[in-house]
DNA sequence: ACAGATGGTTAAGGACTTATGACAGCGGAC
DNA sequence: GTCCGCTGTCATAAGTCCTTAACCATCTGT
């Protein structure tokens, strides 16, 4: 049982994709498939709308066409390498051609990766993990969340309600260990062994100064408190109320 | 006119690539083209060998063959993410199968790119530059931005807010490595090899002065600091108020 | 209601981590 | 040879955080 539920990641929040594709048949296809993935999908069919949308709501990658009326797959892709705001989407080029050279050409003018029709669903779906896990390493697990509260591990910064959150190193440890298994309760000796290390003797009341820290900085003017005391028996992370 | 990216005469150091693959024939097409357009190729044919140079003469990308003698690809594509050392190093798979469940199969043990032969040595070309793009800005010759800072990395010239910078070349490097990951936290540990290299032997500590240099050298009167100092974890660079 | 047990809160000393300035060694430029 | 800039290390200063202990508050069973 345990964190199953709730393994680190699972809770993250959704990848947006852009899909540019002017064949409303294939443009369905892809956005069904990468629905089903967990993806927030927006797609539009013209070039023009594109760009717009590119930087104005940036999204994480965009799936894009190489043939599409009136501005072509590749001119919207070097005006997306251009601008600094879309300078680095991830782009994924989708196209009909099996030309040798069309592919190079694509995949000089700064797309990501390149993929030719007809094409896998699960393979495309499986192209863009492989590039988001690269670029956006934020989402595809280096994140722990639980309710309102989100943890960067590579950054090391916490937020609650997109309020920034300091915390000392203990605090940082003792957190995390309670966002890797949330709402489970744990006596202090189990946290001292894991959170401190089992080789490390302080005493138990300890962890008590280190929770209230942990709550100090969590719980600022008028939020729930969001770690339970379980009386005789230990802490855990619980966002409902108690 | 591409490997474009490295510009004659250029400073720039030559991306270093190391070829995993058994049949020769292969291995002296890939090594002929790839050393043509600028990279610095080394090869063996053997999965246990390709471990064992990976995490000690860390390469800045490895192109990996699906079918090898002894341990297979997909087993040295496992190994290698699962090393701290060597898990971030970007792999091109390059196989004979093109089952669509290969293909897959492969992207999600770590890929970061497939190609099946029989390939095009240009293509190759392509991707390996792509995939370098995205994850070795500075290697492809590339500006390296965050916030107010810009990156020459080929006249290794460095501004804030169009200020020239003066370095040293640990600071340099230090900074470049950075920058090449903005935001993220790195241990004086994992600084100490990367920049200074794997076999350095140097004190934790020195890094702590090289730091110093460097937050003197970019945060000139006035101006914020842009490293942030991790207690008990390392440093990040980071423009946000902290 | 009471005593004992459990948890909350606070303050202070000390342990630990980082910042800083100084210095000697090295190697290249001249 | 001398100058100069760069590097690694150390000693010491400056901060920050951790632990402890003491005292309150709250809960539980009788």
């Amino acid at each position: 049982m345990e964190a199953a539920t709730l393994t680190p990641g699972s809770t993250a929040i959704k990848p947006r994709i852009l899909v540019v594709e002017d064949d409303m048949h294939i443009a369905e296809l892809v956005r069904y498939n990468l629905d089903r993935e967990g993806f927030d999908v927006s797609h539009c069919d013209d070039g023009e709308e594109a760009l717009l949308r590119a930087e104005e709501d940036t999204p994480d990658l965009i799936v894009l066409d190489w043939m599409l009326p009136h501005v072509s797959g590749i001119e919207v892709c070097r005006q997306l390498r251009r601008r600094a705001g879309t300078l680095t989407i991830p782009i994924i080029v989708l196209t009909a051609r099996t030309e040798e050279s069309d592919r190079i050409r694509g995949l000089e003018t700064g797309a990501d990766d390149y993929m030719t029709k007809p094409f896998s669903p699960r393979e495309l779906v499986a192209r863009i993990n492989a590039v988001l896990r690269r670029t956006r390493p934020a989402l595809t697990g280096a994140m722990l969340n639980y309710a309102d509260i989100a943890m960067d591990t590579t950054t090391h910064k916490v937020t609650r309600a997109d309020r920034q959150v300091r915390l000392g190193p203990t605090e940082f440890r003792l957190l995390r260990h309670f966002l890797e298994h949330p709402g489970r309760v744990f006596s202090r000796e189990q946290l001292l062994d894991s959170v401190w290390g089992h080789d490390v003797y302080v005493e138990q009341r300890t962890v008590d100064v280190h929770i209230r820290r942990l709550r100090k900085a969590l719980n600022q003017k008028g939020e729930a408190d969001i770690i339970r005391t379980v009386r005789s028996a230990g802490y855990a992370l619980d966002a409902s109320v108690h």
